[in-house]
DNA sequence: GAGGATTATGAAAACGTTTGCGGAACAGTG
DNA sequence: CACTGTTCCGCAAACGTTTTCATAATCCTC
């Protein structure tokens, strides 16, 4: 029986009023104290309830109740040897691209025992690295979103922690990636049927995947139709950015120009109503991403949408499942369909 | 002398060859045995480098590098009794209000022993409070930027852990604030010179100080001018709640609107656009913020301008000086001149 | 050169958990 | 009743640090 404990229960340790909880300051062993079992028992009523006696657990979970106690996780990490926490670094907060991606792996993992650290490492590279190196001492886990790093020294991040990438391939570590291929074919087939043959490519970052790749394929699908292709910046992936680009693409001499993202695309075509520059009549533009703004300028942006929620869903889970065997397995990477980007037609492009 | 300690150098442990280190496994204990010492002596070295002999230390120095040895964090914290991470709650990411403020933060933190944990609620109160809740296992210090959570919630919240405050006010915690007055009383003083007698606040959330904030000081500037002030909303505080927001303050009869921040009032500027509305001749918008769209806008955006940087360096200094005492004590408020806002005039503001 | 002050180091306790191991109580089986 | 199996629980070790205390070695002073 367990009536003896149950009557021992008031007798030893503190008074058994409903005190007010004292401030995250009980430990286990406070309320093994106040239930009249071991620490132990604490530990397993409250991790592993099958292996005590259902009415223990009952009084063990009501005294962890009274006390308030939550358990420290300093000593839990230490024991166990997982943080719980999962690191998120991306290049800018402030880059609406980012922020549902941001929003998703937040929500994601909202629900779970993990607790994200985020970071922005203002699109540097230098600061990308430390901000990973000390991530690395805090979590079980790293998302790298569009990183900067060496290829190096990305494989040395994913040999102390587990590590997956979006927007980026490596070796060392699974991703999670965007299809361009369809949504930037759309877009050179849309801008050739329009009489487009001159059209230049304003470039991003040198050093980042998604603008390889943008150009990459750009230049694949301009060639498959003759479309002349000018390559110019590269340019501050920023609104601000655009302005430069604006300047210099009118100098051109081209007819169309992509961009390597809506906030360039956003950029040149504020500065081209500045200057007095007809959009689309004068010079058609095509931007990246569909961010919030871009159905919201005048005219509207004709852009590239990508997925980027099943995309940060994706990079959450793909982390989850390598963390916590026991999480739901789902496709490790959704099929590529699902990322698939394609074009939204707006109001930026027009015949030549 | 310490010339035997040296000898000893490579006699017991590890061999002394330039290993690889060994994937963050290396313990203090390991350390201390490759250099001859006792743990205590490597933890000293590393952590109070006067207390032990200078050759000791070097010796120690160079060892934990060849093993690439990293303190565990847990086992830190769990007998210092501090994380050192801070949590940084904000409503929404990708507000671009809160951008600048979130990497003023991280910027501080940046150079500091600390990390940042970053949350985003979503606009939503009870997400707010729960992540609240999960931060405070894993921080020294909260930063709650604009919370919306209740009085006695934040009390409680206060109890467990080191809060500072930014954009609301509470006897229980330190909070920065923007002096909203001259900024609003600048603008009030412009659209009244402009001719505007009937003029409309499109409000934001009903339960946000700063709302609050700001309607009090508007009716305030407005009843002494004798402006007649109606009162619209609350809508979304974003870009498509401005869209409701301009139909009805076009039903409404005003020649002027002041939103509850810049987002509503560029959606309100590119509904009216989009209606044919003439802004400046139809409709004055006044703004708040200063985001950076708002000066890319066309017209751009007249608005009432904030020193987030100050604010959020502020709010970044107040928390670290409260956890680390040895931290740059400074004003532990900037004086309030320095977070004064100020009107911003530029294209949506004209006679009436 | 004896004594006290100073410096450098090690041993061990402590932080708050989790968990392997073993033992006690009890239930079931023959 | 003896034995085996099961259920429940406590003891103690372990996780990797920091820090107190004690001790040995060295230095200084007269």
């Amino acid at each position: 029986m367990t009536a003896d404990r149950i009557g021992a229960d008031g007798a030893d340790g503190e008074p058994a009023g409903p005190r007010a909880a004292d401030a995250s300051r009980a430990s286990i062993r406070a309320v093994a104290n106040l239930a009249g079992v071991s620490p132990s028992t604490v530990s397993r009523a409250l991790n592993s309830p099958e292996l005590v006696n259902a009415e223990t657990r009952r009084r063990v979970l009501e005294c962890a109740d009274r006390l308030g106690y939550q358990p420290n996780r300093a000593a839990q990490s230490l024991v166990l040897g997982r943080t719980r926490n999962v690191g998120l670094i991306v290049p800018d907060i402030a880059n609406p691209f980012y922020a549902p991606f941001i929003k998703g792996v937040e929500a994601y993992f909202r629900d779970t025992e993990f607790a994200v650290f985020l970071a922005d490492t203002d699109e540097d590279t230098a600061t990308e690295v430390r901000l990973a190196e000390a991530m690395i001492e805090r979590v079980d886990g790293l998302i790298l979103c569009a990183p900067r790093m060496s290829g190096t020294r990305l494989r040395a991040v994913a040999a102390k922690t587990a590590v997956v990438l979006a927007n980026r391939t490596s070796r060392n570590a699974p991703s999670v990636l965007l299809d361009f291929e369809p949504g930037m074919d759309q877009a050179v087939a849309h801008v050739h049927a329009l009489g487009h043959r001159r059209c230049a490519y304003l470039a991003g970052p040198a050093n980042s995947w998604s603008n390889k790749q943008r150009r990459r394929l750009l230049g694949a699908a301009c060639a498959e139709r003759g479309i002349e292709l000018a390559d110019l910046g590269p340019y501050e992936p920023r609104f601000t950015g655009g302005y430069r680009a604006a300047d210099e693409v009118l100098a051109a001499g081209v007819s169309a120009a992509f961009a390597y993202n809506d906030l360039v695309a956003l950029g040149v075509l504020s500065r081209l109503t500045a200057r007095g520059v007809q959009v689309p009549g004068e010079l058609s533009i095509v931007g990246f991403d569909d961010v919030p703004m871009a159905s919201m300028t005048n005219p509207p942006l004709t852009t590239v949408a990508m997925p980027v929620n099943a995309l940060s869903r994706a990079a959450a889970a793909t982390m989850h499942s390598t963390l916590d065997p026991g999480a739901p397995k789902a496709p490790p990477l959704p099929p590529v369909s699902e990322l698939a980007t394609r074009l939204l037609i707006r109001g930026t492009t027009g015949p030549v």
